[in-house]
DNA sequence: TTGGCGGCACCCG
DNA sequence: TCGGGTGCCGCCA
């Protein structure tokens, strides 16, 4: 199975409403420091209808990137009910989704 | 707080 | 086949 098919079923396990970080998810296919890598692949994507790449955000708390626009990421996640202000992510330990 | 560079799989020439 | 560039980040100075 490819490190990409890896990631993706791995995203597919966050429920809605729950989110998940870029590092979180490379540590959880077994990459130490393969959060580019993860970028990568959410930004190539080859199925956009049903990997839920918007539920993956920066440790930081910060939204990151959106292959279709920042805003539109921002707007999806709060439709799952997760509060985001000034492009931040308010409980993002009570909110990540723990692999 | 902000900036810069490190680390890694994949794609293209 | 092989080397270098790329990318929705993360950590350290």
């Amino acid at each position: 199975m490819n490190l990409e098919q890896k990631i993706y079923k791995k995203l597919l396990e966050v429920p809605k409403g729950k989110i998940t970080t870029y590092g979180e998810l490379a540590k959880a296919v077994g990459l130490k420091n393969g959060q580019r890598v993860v970028g990568k692949i959410m930004n190539k994507n080859p199925y956009p209808a049903i990997i839920p790449c918007h539920r993956v955000v920066m440790s930081t708390g910060k939204i990151g990137g959106y292959a279709y626009g920042e805003h539109i990421k921002t707007k999806m996640l709060s439709d799952e009910g997760i509060e985001i202000k000034n492009g931040k992510i308010m409980n993002l330990e009570n909110t990540v989704y723990r692999f």
